[in-house]
DNA sequence: TCAATCAATACACTCGATGCATTAATACAT
DNA sequence: ATGTATTAATGCATCGAGTGTATTGATTGA
């Protein structure tokens, strides 16, 4: 499937890594407002200007790789079976995002890295926040053009807004009282639930 | 009730005032990233360090005087009568914030003309985000706190993250649209009444 | 082996934001 | 009225994030 990536093309992805993971171990010794980029690329062995080729912000760099779990919601819609309701559609997007979370981010731990620095850092906690409405817009757009005689934009904001704040409102809720892995993604499963009121599923 | 503010406090508040005063009108002008903190303050005929002793970013000038809606929220749940229960608890904390939004934000068209200026700039639309979900938060915790037995935190969290995320997505899908400030408040409504599921209420 | 591409670099610069010392106007007590 | 304490506002120096631009050097493909 995928063609050979090439020698650039590798040595690249390896300088993305290593910055990558210098910023995770700096962080996490001293905190997000406490390192700067010049130490992030010094501990990289790159430049300071490499880093930027890489990542638009310094806050970029936690959310590395995360853009795929909104695409994956969006082909949830995309590829939704013929006579799905649109209901049905939106929880099956959930999961997907709920299982790719579980898969990338919950159990590697960085989920819960990213709420702890967010406690003590402004910036990293807007763009934790931003990414969730990103991640509504979107999705209400796709879920817009796919019924759009049942479901108005307004009305299509509102439906996924519930659902992905239950869902992001638990998560962080979640993950700053501690919880397991295991625990966190029971917490979103249990919002889903509760924004899809009467109907009960087995655990 | 107000101790006459005294000559000092006037002033002050005669500067803030000019500050916002400027700030937006070249923000409508040139966009949010095209203006400078210098500007601003030339604008308003102080330092530019002075703009920093009234607000702590540049974008915090745009939610001047915003934090009052969430106190606002917060004190509906403090003075919940005896033998209420959550959800219509939950209902009036979001009917405070609706009318304080209709009363301050949405007639002005300081509520729109955030969410344009937030098309472009993506600091400012990450700071509005993080709004939301610190309302969400602070919101849950204090339902939780009212209601410690039948709710825990995290399920605190689901109810009014379901509540929040539909009434913020439908408020920016309908700014985003163009919609009147009456539009826009109906757009809020519907969102609520769309979380209390099948309860209904006169228009 | 030559030319094209592109990741990485160096350098200069803008701008947001903070610390600190200073000024000058207001507030307050005698 | 007069002296003293506050404190809003200022000026200056500095840090750090982020960008534009030109350059270097290693890979790629012919």
């Amino acid at each position: 499937m995928t063609e050979s990536p090439g020698l650039r093309e590798r040595k690249k992805r390896r300088t993305r890594q290593a910055l990558i993971e210098a910023a995770v171990r700096l962080f996490e010794r001293k905190g997000f407002e406490h390192v700067t980029v010049a130490e992030i690329a010094e501990a990289a062995e790159v430049s300071t200007r490499t880093f930027f080729l890489h990542f638009q912000t310094k806050e970029d760099v936690l959310f590395a790789n995360a853009d795929v779990r909104i695409d994956l919601a969006l082909q949830a819609v995309a590829e939704r079976r013929a006579g799905e309701r649109f209901p049905e559609v939106l929880v099956r997007a959930m999961e997907q995002m709920i299982a790719n979370s579980w898969d990338s981010d919950l159990t590697s731990g960085l989920a819960a890295l990213r709420v702890r620095l967010a406690e003590s850092a402004p910036v990293l906690q807007a763009r934790l926040s931003q990414r969730y409405v990103t991640a509504q817009t979107e999705l209400a757009r796709a879920l817009h053009q796919a019924y759009p005689d049942e479901l108005d934009p307004v009305a299509a904001a509102a439906l996924v807004g519930a659902m992905v704040g239950a869902v992001s409102a638990a998560t962080l809720a979640s993950l700053r009282r501690g919880d397991s892995p295991e625990g966190v993604r029971n917490a979103m499963r249990q919002a889903v639930d509760l924004v899809v009121c009467c109907r009960h599923r087995a655990n």
